[in-house]
DNA sequence: TTGTACGCGTTATCAA
DNA sequence: TTGATAACGCGTACAA
């Protein structure tokens, strides 16, 4: 019967209900309920009775409560590979701007771009019956991962995927960005150029693989297969994969970069080969960080803004939420810019 | 009545609860509770038929319900003043890592260092009544401050702050670590080093103004004021101190930098200023960071394990939570190491 | 071993 | 304008 729980606090001052702040203004729960909501059906007096009990009680309705009863939880849920990448980071932080001035709360959970976690924090955000979800998805055709995100019945916002159904979908346009990159390396004479990215099964790689592609056409330049690594996202295969191309005989004159947090590790891996940025091998960015703008030589990139991708998910969400609960997925795609810095030599 | 929400998914199929199983498999809702919960005392027969009708329903416990039930809600807050510092993230995808181990999930929000929201994001916290809370704060002392922490009735441990209370505490021991920077830049020939920090008002500039104060006691060096700005952690402010400081007649030839994000500033007001690192003036880092492992040239920086530090602060919380919930205070002091690189030159 | 009944804190319906 | 009461989904004391 009792609580198990709540055992820390364990007594004292045990927190103050509406129905201490309905006994001390002298009035029903129903009407300090009201008088708390702002309902118009109360009068002045008792209004004021009940915000005087609400203050010196300290009351602060109950979240869950409130929840239960009206099986809104004003909560968020975030999915993303890493909350330590610069780019995720400063997403995270645009969305949750936005969506705590819309009273939204955000629970945020890290799925290491494994399929089995994905799962799992689908269910964990089941259970706690997020209002709704942003997020990245492993695979966005993988039937077993759209099952568990169409279980949540609720409003989803993919983070630069592309959307199978109903889903909201933000997404950056890589394709047109490594495109900008390969067409001005090509312009600088250069003719093997690798992109370093992670599994095409996953939007960002795809459409990087895409730009890549496109621009070599359309210059009639053939590809060579091994200059497009699709090893993964994470630090250590960009690291061996750049290390391989490098040592190869027929090494690449640039290298693209084809994952947000790829600078640093292609950065070490040409350096422990000995190489030096232009001179040896031209290099870009897939992202605009602290990094990028500060290095020697400053690094030239894809650019792209996270905080108005992160704003606009939030924004997408909350339509949906409190304006047009059952319109159609909208897809969105952001454009990117090619920043020129001094990464990148003219081959002769 | 009708809930007014769960417009969005309306209908449809209504998520199933524990009503559902109990009716599916044939037993009393009390009889399904037992069963899902592992009690012993349920016939393997009944737990198999519950088990059955469980993920015939795909029926997830609702948490709100179950908070609800047993006053706990398995959340734990957070706040810091962004996830964009990469420290921070890093502090709060460790913190992340152990509690959700533990089953709780994590709710973050930023303060944005300010004093208002901080008020905001407590009030925020304690209506949602989360477990317990990790946080930094604007001031140690500030008695509005404390009070609000101390009507959570949670466990609290904070983040890189001194605790007054009973709160545990984790720091980081950047005293010594300022006084190993300052010490190393003495042996070096440098007699004009700056500090550039933030406001006094908290633990990590306090004690790192110490640190740099003590380094100069013991070597018998007096300290120019000038030489200490505490103007805050954010980009602006220590643009302009460090800019002030290189355009004043007697400039420092060291700056050691007070804040964890503030590198990457310093490096620019350096460079806008014309100036090389380290031939005209030495630099020295708070936190280890890619910039600082890869700019040219390498930067020195006073290290701390921020995965480690985020680690621990989860695991008081644990502790607390789990095992002892009225133990006294514990405050506890991180490391830091002097990596010496390539950004400090000898004096003559 | 199983079932009935209650209450957690809140909001909303209905009647007064 | 106000009050009594039901209901949200769950866990558990108590009775069977």
């Amino acid at each position: 019967m009792r609580p198990k729980a709540r055992a820390h606090a364990a007594s004292r001052t045990d927190k103050a209900t509406i129905r201490d702040v309905a006994r001390i203004a002298g009035v029903s729960l129903a009407t300090a309920s009201r008088a708390i909501n702002g309902h118009r059906s109360v009068s002045p007096s008792v209004r004021q009775r009940v915000a005087d009990a609400v203050s010196e009680l300290g009351y602060k309705p109950d979240a869950t409560a409130q929840n239960m009863r009206t099986g809104v939880t004003r909560t968020i849920g975030i999915i993303v590979r890493s909350i330590t990448v610069p780019a995720l980071a400063g997403f995270v932080e645009s969305a949750q701007r936005v969506l705590d001035n819309a009273g939204y709360a955000l629970i945020i959970m890290c799925s290491e771009d494994r399929r089995e976690r994905e799962l799992e924090l689908l269910g964990l955000m089941a259970r706690r019956r997020v209002d709704g979800l942003i997020m990245t998805t492993q695979s966005e055709t993988d039937p077993e991962l759209i099952a568990a995100r169409a279980s949540l019945e609720c409003p989803i916002v993919l983070l630069d995927r592309e959307s199978t159904g109903d889903e909201d979908a933000t997404t950056v346009d890589h394709c047109d960005g490594v495109r900008r990159a390969i067409d001005y390396l090509f312009d600088l004479g250069h003719q093997r150029i690798a992109l370093v990215t992670g599994t095409t099964a996953v939007y960002p790689s795809r459409d990087r693989a895409r730009g890549y592609r496109e621009a070599h056409e359309r210059h009639g330049i053939p590809i060579d297969p091994e200059l497009v690594r699709t090893d993964g996202f994470d630090m250590h295969s960009a690291f061996s994969a750049v290390s391989a191309l490098l040592g190869s005989p027929r090494r690449p004159t640039a290298i693209v970069a084809g994952g947000i947090n790829m600078l640093g590790t292609i950065m070490q891996a040409v350096r422990s080969r000995g190489l030096r940025i232009p001179e040896d091998v031209s290099i870009i960015g897939a992202s605009d960080t602290d990094l990028s703008r500060l290095a020697t030589p400053p690094i030239t990139v894809i650019r792209w803004n996270f905080a108005e991708l992160g704003e606009t998910a939030a924004r997408l969400l909350l339509d949906r939420l409190l304006h047009n609960p059952k319109r159609a997925g909208r897809r969105l795609n952001f454009p990117t810019e090619l920043v020129v810095r001094s990464s990148c030599s003219a081959q002769t």
